[in-house]
RNA sequence: GGUCCCGUAGCUCAGUAGGAUAGAGCGACAGAUUCCUAAUCUGUAGGUCACAGGUUCGAUUCCUGUCGGGAUCACCA
């Protein structure tokens, strides 16, 4: 229950009665008209702008307007008070009894308070992390993998039918590389010198289990046989364990993906998905034979001036048309694209969404072209670019050497910081701006890590129940009967928490529809504070303490609002991926 | 040179389906514990929302340009 849409409607109710005419004598429109918080709490509860936006279109003053809407808004049950103000807004402030009423309806829901149904079941494919299964992870896959899956999970909230995938790029030069750092490895097991990886290979350790599961499988056979063919099997076996690997990985952010799409099925079979996905594209007159104009800006040495199978990718809003077929003859990356986006298209997706680094921002053109020709406008594709993520410790910048597989693993980072200190740091900022993330700040237990801040607030929760549970002798309380007296609630600082509570359904439809997950993250910050600052009202005044021993009507209904809090803390933690404890120490 | 992102308090950043007097944390200063967890809270100080135009009843938010910072730029994945 949304009592910003609720209230949108009863406006709307409102100016439909006053039958409104534009210039035209058609009925006005009602798009625009929004009701949200107010900027400042001082103006009322609510705010609309309906008659500063229906002022123009039907020829009226504002103001006037505005006063016709206040004097139909007075008329509302659950309204106590309406001012017109400013320019022509219409504030509202709302009766006590209907904030306990929506107490009562935020219990009744409990962890599916906030649910929405803004996505009507539309089928959206969210592919992220996708790292090349050529090693484990490294921190730098961490904030597209949370983001990703955040944003996943908030957009199923929010009533998308949601896929969670992972392109395997499992195919082209890098892979056949590492097929032949395995092979290494493999004679390592054998009992031969390999003396160093020579360089241009893998290096890491990781190979190393690879290569004695083929000795110990194979023996010394796999060296008899032709090496393409040994290769070829090499080949599969690292890309297995590479992906067992990473979903290890994974599994310890709490990432979980639905499909893990092989991009080698696309060159399988003669490159069968990629030459069907290529004549459709042909078809439809988007394919052709010509020259590229050679790269500006740069000094092109090794510039090939030649003939080429093209993309016209500047029809769709590119910038430039794409190649699909390399010099040898093979598909390029992007040839594998084409095929991807249709089969993505087929499965029935109206909407994709790609998280990617901000180093791929160079693709976003070609990709939304691509989606554009391949679903003639159907589908729609949109790219959620993370800026880079800088590392300290204790605000020293962390060096990591490229070379040599001298990088930070994410298991490493997991296993000194936490599963949810990560997921919420890598979420407490805009992903378009650059995040700088702190060893040390991010594993500090003290109420300037925002992590441990929203998490003690749970704690919090979770303390008063003990308590209760301990001072007024029952069991478990049940949101039913917590919620039974919550008119018991009459202090602004308890009225206040209810209203920032009934903000979490219009934070999870906007987060969702502008794909920002931070919104949230955020959101859960300033519940929190206000959740501590309403305690602390307690400790000033004993009176606002949560547990009365001797009034138990009064005791519950207060409890009713730490369930309230407690359940959107849990909800909107759940989505980001973090738990929220029921105990601190 | 092209493209994309960013520019808001001393620092780190929110805020933009266009709204009223632009917010929070840190840092600074002044306070609160016979307390349901002080891992918390209250108050004070601090601003040309980079700059210039445009659209609008109204712009930090949308558009254009300038300046500054970052990313990226065929045949790799």
């Amino acid at each position: 229950m949304n009592i910003f849409a609720d209230f949108n409607e009863r406006v709307k109710r409102i100016v439909e009665a006053l039958d409104l005419k534009d210039k035209d004598g058609g009925a006005a429109d009602l798009s625009r008209i929004a009701v949200e918080p107010p900027r400042d709490a001082a103006h009322g509860d609510l705010a609309t702008n309906a008659a500063m936006v229906l002022a123009k279109p039907t020829g009226q003053n504002p103001r006037a307007l505005a006063e016709k809407l206040a004097e139909a808004l007075r008329q509302d049950a659950d309204v106590s008070a309406v001012e017109v103000a400013g320019p022509g807004f219409v504030n509202l402030r709302l009766k006590e009894s209907f904030w306990h009423r929506h107490l009562q309806e935020i219990l009744a829901e409990g962890v599916d308070y906030g649910r929405a149904t803004l996505g009507n079941g539309r089928k959206v494919n969210v592919e992220y992390v996708s790292a090349n299964p050529t090693g484990p992870m490294h921190v730098g896959h961490c904030r597209g993998a949370v983001v990703g899956d955040a944003l996943a999970n908030l957009l199923a909230f929010a009533g998308y039918d949601v896929t969670k995938e992972y392109y395997i790029n499992d195919a082209g030069a890098q892979i056949d590389v590492l097929a032949r750092s395995t092979m290494l490895r493999y004679r390592e097991a054998l009992g031969d010198k390999i003396g160093e990886i020579p360089p241009g290979l893998y290096p890491g350790d990781y190979l190393v289990p690879v290569g004695q599961a083929l000795a110990q499988e194979f023996g010394r056979e796999l060296l008899q046989k032709p090496e393409d063919e040994a290769l070829a099997l090499i080949k599969d076996r690292t890309i297995d364990a590479m992906m067992v690997m990473i979903r290890e990985d994974l599994a310890l952010l709490n990432v979980h993906h639905e499909v893990f799409f092989s991009e080698r099925k696309l060159h399988a079979d003669n490159a069968a998905a990629i030459r069907s996905a290529i004549t459709d594209l042909t078809l439809k007159g988007h394919v052709y034979k010509g020259k590229l104009p050679p790269p500006k800006g740069q000094e092109a040495e090794e510039w090939e001036d030649r003939e080429q199978t093209l993309f016209r990718s500047t029809e769709v809003g590119d910038d430039i048309d794409r190649p699909l077929v390399k010099s040898d003859g093979s598909f390029t990356y992007f040839a594998a694209d084409v095929a991807y986006l249709k089969d993505k298209m087929e499965r029935g997706f109206t909407d994709t969404i790609f998280v990617l680094g901000a180093d791929h921002g160079g693709y976003v053109k070609r990709m939304e072209a691509l989606a554009k020709a391949v679903s003639d406008g159907r589908m729609k594709l949109t790219v959620l670019l993370c800026q880079l993520v800088k590392l300290y410790r204790g605000g020293e910048p962390v060096r990591m050497s490229k070379r040599s597989g001298d990088f930070i693993t994410l298991r490493e980072v997991v296993e000194e910081v936490g599963r949810d200190p990560i997921r919420f740091m890598m979420l407490y900022r805009k992903s378009d701006a650059p995040l700088d993330f702190d060893f040390a700040k991010v594993t500090e237990q003290s109420k300037d890590n925002p992590v441990f801040y929203v998490q003690y607030a749970s704690a919090r929760c979770h303390s008063v129940f003990r308590q209760a549970r301990e001072q007024l002798g029952e069991g478990e309380f049940d949101r039913r009967s917590l919620g039974r007296n919550t008119s018991l609630l009459t202090d602004e600082s308890e009225i206040g928490l209810i209203r920032k509570l009934a903000e979490y359904p219009r934070i999870i439809e906007s987060a969702a529809l502008s794909q920002e997950p931070h919104r949230l993250a955020f959101y859960l910050y300033d519940l929190a504070s206000n959740f501590h600052g309403h305690w602390n009202r307690g400790t000033e005044n004993p009176d606002l303490r949560f547990v009365k021993v001797n009034d138990r009507e009064l005791t519950h209904a207060r409890l009713g609002l730490v369930q309230a809090v407690s359940d959107v803390l849990t909800s909107g933690l759940a989505l980001i991926g973090a738990e929220a404890p029921v105990e601190m120490r």
